[in-house]
DNA sequence: CCGGTTTTCGCCTTATAATCGAAAACCGTG
DNA sequence: CACGGTTTTCGATTATAAGGCGAAAACCGG
C-alpha cells in the first residue's frame, strides 16, 4: 500500500511455466512446517519484508489445470505491511497497482482480486486499517489508505469518528507539520492495538442483554 | 442443524489412528478434482446427504503433528443442510450436539468449532439462513434456528423486523396449522433466493451516494 | 362464549452512520 | 500584520438500522 494506491507485491518468474510474467511470491510447503509458518518464511527469504503487520488464509485455489502440468493446490494468504514501510525489493520483483493488474502467471490474478475483496470487507468491520497505516498518521492520510482500499472516496469526518467511537483510534497529542500550502495541521493519530479484532456490530439479532 | 439444536455428522473411525473416535467426513483429493468439487463427492458418497444448500471453504488446517505419521494438510469446509433435511445416515454415522461433541479424533474439535464460529457471524450479515430453514416455516421456527445456532436467545419480532427489511423473507401466503394447544396459527415464510449474499451493511464509510 | 395460548403488529427508544457547514489553525503575500 | 487561500476539526442535524414492549389478532378446548 503506497500512499494512494492498493499495491501489491509481485516478482518476475524466472522458470518456464509462464516465464517472464508476473506473479505472487510463494513456495512450496515444507514438511515440518504448518502453512502460516510457511508463507512467513517465504516472505522473509524470497523479499526483504520488514513489519508484516497482519497474515491470514485467503483461501485454497485447486483447480487441476491451474498450473500446468501436474496438479499443484496452493493455499493463498492475505498479507500486510504499512504504507510507510515500503521496503527495498530485490531485483525483478515490484509493487503493481491492484487496480491495473500486468498479465499474471496462472491463476494469481484471480487470487489477487479475492485478496483485495477479502481486505475491503475486513477494513469495515474490523480494526485491520492498522495493518495498513504507518504508527502515526492524520486523519486524511488514513482516508487516503481507505478511500484506495475500498475503491471508493470515504469521507474524513465520518471515518474518524466511527472508528473513534469503536475505541480504535487513539489521538498521539502530536501534529504533523503542515503542507506546503499552508492550511491547519492535522492532528496525529495512532492505532489502538495491533491484533486484529472485529468490531461487533456483527451480532446482529443481539446477544441478550448488555 | 436439527430443529432446536445445531449438529454436525460425524462417523466413527474404523482405521487405526484413533480407531473408534468421532471424526468429520472427508477424504483424499483426487488428482483430477478441485477440492469443492473433491468435498460434494465425498458427501455423496460416505453419507446421504441429498439437499446440500451450501458448501464452502472454512480454512487449511496443516500442523505437521495434527496427525500421527507422515503430515496430512486438510481443506476443512462448511457444509449446511437445512433442518428438515435430516437423511437417513448409514451405519456408524451420527449427528451430533455441537455443543456436546463427542472425543473427536485429531483436530477435528477445533475445525467444528471454526465451522460454528463462521456460521454464527455470517448468519448476521449474509442470508445463510436459507441453507438451514426448509422451504416454507413459521417465524418461530426460524428464530429456534438462529437461536441454536447463535447461541442466544432472538427475539422472533425483531428477527422477522430484520430479515424482512434486507428483503430476504417472503411471505408465502400460506398459514401453518396451528399447535395442539391452540394459539394464532403461523403465517408461513420463506426465503428470497438460494444463493448466499452478503446483507450490504457493510460497506461502512459508504460507497459514494445512493 | 370464555379463558388460555401463540402469533403479529404498531409505537417508541436506542445505537450507529452520514450530511453539512462553520470555526480553527496554518501558509504566503502585500 | 491583516488578508485571502487552504486544510483540518468539530458540532448540530438528519437518516437508517436495530431492539423493547405491549396490545390486538387468531386459534384451541371446553
Amino acid at each position: 500500500m503506497r500512499s494512494d494506491t492498493l499495491r501489491v507485491l509481485l516478482w518476475r518468474r524466472a522458470l518456464d511455466p509462464h516465464l517472464g510474467r508476473w506473479s505472487l511470491p510463494g513456495g512450496r510447503l515444507r514438511p515440518d512446517e504448518d502453512v502460516e509458518t510457511s508463507v512467513r518464511r517465504q516472505l522473509k527469504e524470497k523479499v526483504d519484508v520488514r513489519r508484516i503487520e497482519h497474515v491470514e488464509q485467503l483461501a485454497v485455489f485447486s483447480d487441476p489445470h491451474r498450473v500446468p502440468g501436474p496438479r499443484v493446490v496452493a493455499t493463498a494468504f492475505l498479507a500486510l505491511v504499512p504504507s510507510d514501510a515500503d521496503p527495498e525489493v530485490p531485483e525483478d520483483t515490484e509493487w503493481h497497482d491492484v487496480a491495473k493488474l500486468p498479465r499474471t502467471a496462472f491463476d494469481h490474478e484471480a487470487i489477487v482480486l479475492r485478496a483485495r475483496d477479502r481486505l475491503r470487507s475486513k477494513l469495515s468491520y474490523t480494526n485491520l486499517g492498522f495493518a495498513l497505516a504507518p504508527d502515526e498518521f492524520t486523519i486524511s492520510a488514513l482516508r487516503g489508505l481507505y478511500s484506495a482500499a475500498l475503491g471508493y472516496r470515504v469521507s474524513a469526518t465520518n471515518l474518524q469518528r466511527v472508528l473513534s467511537r469503536r475505541g480504535l483510534l487513539v489521538p498521539t497529542g502530536h501534529t504533523a507539520p503542515p503542507g506546503r500550502a499552508g492550511g491547519r495541521p492535522a492532528a496525529l493519530f495512532s492505532f489502538a492495538g495491533k491484533g486484529m479484532q472485529i468490531t461487533d456490530p456483527f451480532a446482529v439479532f443481539k446477544p441478550p442483554n448488555r
